[in-house]
DNA sequence: TCAGTACCTTACTTCAAAGTGGGTACTTCC
DNA sequence: GGAAGTACCCACTTTGAAGTAAGGTACTGA
């Protein structure tokens, strides 16, 4: 139970009910884990992190950042100005959590090729 | 296009068709991270698995464990005895990714209290 | 004047992920 | 003899994540 959760309790990720699973899963989300690795070369604007991060629709991009905003990973600095202005930047918890997942992120770039060899050869060995 | 990939392209996350977002997905899965983590401490039969993740059904622990196979993380060896004995392991490329996953899986643990601090705060501030 | 940019929000729809419940075939335990 | 354990697979349904499309405001540049 998410909800019933208290203070002191041990986090485990393999218990079912544990709030940590629901920080895991934001963190490794679709969108999330690019959005923190985008944001960890530098700060962005919205639309500039639309195009950097490819295939991002606004709907997920901005419900994306919102969720990493009220979990503290990523703040958000709206200038009222005219045409608006908001610049997204990662918070100390967030660069911290980026640090691991680009650590994945180019681990996977660099593993690619091998992962794909190995389909073929698994899709070979049953056909 | 994950489809129209070339050998000697280069990887990129940010890419909408590169198949490093596939892999990236498998990687950072909802069930997958657990499974990784937990074939890092050791070998597991299913059953055994299924009870030490907790929350998983069968199906999805049959499913993703094929994911993982297919893409070379996880060995099967599956022992033609009555009872059925299968034990899960770790490949080398597996051991690699899991490695990178569990690092991310302990920082969460750690630093969920301050998520949900983080979470109360937001939703303090506009309410 | 009319398109275009910026940063979203809302409503609607689609589709894949995940849960549910069943079956298999054989064995050991009570 | 019935229940439970083992490692699944299959069909069905539900859920929720994501895509699509449109609206809104205030400006800028052509």
């Amino acid at each position: 139970m998410e909800v019933s959760w208290k203070p002191g309790m041990k986090m485990d990720v393999n218990a079912p009910m544990c709030p940590s699973r629901g920080v895991l899963e934001h963190v490794t989300s679709r969108w999330g884990v690019l959005i923190l690795i985008a944001l960890r070369e530098r700060s962005f604007r919205f639309s500039e992190l639309r195009r950097h991060v490819g295939g991002v629709s606004e709907k997920m991009l901005a419900q994306t950042l919102q969720t990493l905003e009220r979990d503290g990973f990523v703040h958000r600095d709206a200038q009222p100005v005219i045409p608006p202005r908001v610049d997204y930047s990662l918070t100390e918890l967030g660069a911290e959590a980026a640090a691991q997942v680009s650590a994945l992120g180019r681990w996977t770039e660099q593993r690619t090729e091998a992962v794909l060899q190995n389909r073929e050869r698994y899709d070979e060995a049953r056909s």
